[in-house]
DNA sequence: TAACCCCTTAATTCCTTCCA
DNA sequence: TGGAAGGAATTAAGGGGTTA
């Protein structure tokens, strides 16, 4: 008999063919470890720390699902009742794990820890159906209560995580779902019986409230055309008007249909001729600026549970950066930064980055990332803010520059780097690189390079391929910078 | 003069795209 | 997962014209 997870009916709720292809097609997930959920794990699980909060509570382990419902049963008839984490409980083949049961006068309130920062629709829904499980397992269910992360919380050290969760009384908005339930477990059985694959056009589903991992096999159907709609980017109305009215190729919508989107007609018309187009604009704001010239990029780690004094959850803390400087004789020299100490890396790393940038020349970044941590740095470390402050006037975003002056229809609407950058310079191939090909695997690679139990080898294994990865970053601006110059 | 309509502009909200 | 920025979409406000 099989039993379905809260999560799993959530997720038919997402889109009912994501749960048939998950129970009957398990091969097809292509994110089976992404760095996304990867993420999740950074660090202390907020889930620990939310337990921690609870002292003298029982953790319920056991290796047969049906041995932990058992345990639960027990514990719940002892006196007194302790506080139980990962409480199991299973009604009509729905199985559900309460991370925090709390015994209140006459029952249990059921908290749910999410690591999010604000409640979601879905965490309501999920809530529900916790609680829908419970009291029809014959549990008094007084309240239910979502624990989620405060991110104004500043961590003071000394594994003080008091104010880290903000607890929240969703009691009213489960009731509310209560009688819903019953009809989603039902729904999700009937997909489940179904023979055949439920077909579900793509949509707004696919990617909320998580990215479905079968987005490929499913778009695989309506994606036929090279230069789709979609290509556009993100111009929800005009893509939905040109799919309504039939048009599943960019190159074979008529020109007047697009109006006059400066950067709808490029893409259309760089996909219609098969070519990049780059305005000479770019290339003539690019000379007018001096040398040297820095390129500049960040690597940066963040915790759902603050590990260092003074920082908060989900705060970007730059440990790694790489810059390329560029002399007007056509030397280019490169310095880079790593600390893998595992200590709090944000001081170590502004001492080596201002002299490595000098005080004059531009400084080349892509997006604001780097302006924004910066910005962040001279906050917490207000003795540095005169020389960030300087570092901030010289520096030269490329992307609203890319945007605004270059398409290239391999981009199909986007500009990020890691799209423009194969079109512009192929022979920096970031496929190429061994272990780390973007910013989540550098976080990886950093997690693992600082825990204890990595070993030497691996850590210079590790730390090889961070390097090779941030640089490859930099100089992939200077290509960029060379190329709108018409080098 | 008040009421209504249409159009343009400004302000606000919402959504997507970047980065890690 | 967050946060910032930019752009699209939506809403509000204002101006001008017409009509009763």
């Amino acid at each position: 008999m099989q039993h379905l997870s809260k999560s799993r009916i959530i997720e038919h709720r997402q889109c009912a063919r994501r749960l048939w292809l998950r129970v009957h097609r398990p091969d097809l997930d292509t994110q089976a470890s992404t760095s996304a959920q990867s993420r999740m794990q950074a660090g202390t699980h907020a889930g620990e720390v939310a337990c921690s909060l609870f002292p003298g509570g029982r953790m319920i382990e056991a290796e047969k699902l049906s041995d932990a419902i058992a345990l639960t049963t027990d514990l719940l008839n002892r006196k007194p009742k302790p506080t139980l984490f990962e409480a199991t409980f299973s009604h009509s083949r729905v199985l559900v794990r309460v991370d925090i049961l709390q015994p209140v006068r006459g029952g249990y309130d059921i908290v749910e820890v999410k690591s999010s920062t604000e409640i979601q629709g879905y965490h309501l829904e999920d809530a529900a159906i916790q609680a829908w499980v419970c009291q029809q397992a014959g549990l008094p269910v007084k309240r239910t209560q979502l624990a989620h992360i405060n991110k104004t919380f500043v961590y003071p050290g000394k594994q003080q995580y008091d104010g880290l969760f903000t607890f929240a009384d969703i009691t009213k908005d489960t009731d509310a779902l209560l009688k819903q339930v019953p009809h989603w477990t039902k729904a999700a059985f009937a997909t489940l019986n179904e023979k055949s694959e439920p077909i579900i056009e793509p949509g707004k589903h696919c990617k909320e409230p998580f990215e479905c991992p079968y987005v490929e096999h499913c778009a695989h159907e309506y994606k036929a055309a090279k230069y789709p709609p979609e290509d556009l980017g993100n111009q929800g109305n005009t893509i939905n008007r040109l799919r309504e009215q039939g048009y599943t190729d960019l190159r074979k919508v008529p020109k007047a249909l697009l109006g006059n989107n400066k950067k709808h007609l490029r893409i259309w018309r760089a996909c219609r001729s098969g070519k990049a187009e780059l305005d000479p604009a770019a290339g003539e704001h690019l000379r007018s600026l001096a040398y040297p010239r820095y390129f500049l990029d960040f690597e940066t780690i963040q915790f759902i549970v603050p590990t260092w004094k003074g920082t908060r959850p989900y705060q970007q803390i730059p440990f790694q950066w790489s810059c390329h400087k560029a002399g007007k004789n056509g030397t280019v020299s490169h310095t880079e930064f790593l600390d893998i100490s595992g200590k709090d890396p944000s001081k170590p790393f502004l001492e080596t980055l201002t002299p490595a940038l000098g005080k004059r020349g531009p400084i080349f970044v892509y997006s604001h990332f780097e302006r924004d941590r910066l910005k962040a740095l001279a906050i917490r470390f207000p003795k540095y803010a005169t020389d960030i402050e300087a570092i901030l006037e010289r520096m030269v975003d490329l992307l609203p520059l890319s945007r605004a002056h270059y398409y290239h229809p391999a981009m199909h609407g986007s500009w990020s780097i890691k799209a423009v950058l194969p079109t512009i310079a192929p022979e920096l191939d970031y496929s190429a690189l061994e272990g780390v090909q973007d910013g989540g695997e550098a976080q990886q690679a950093y997690l693992e390079t600082i825990h204890r139990q990595t070993t030497g080898e691996r850590k210079t294994e590790l730390q090889q391929a961070m390097l090779a990865y941030c640089k490859l970053d930099t100089e992939a601006l200077v290509k960029l910078v060379e190329y709108f110059e018409g080098h």
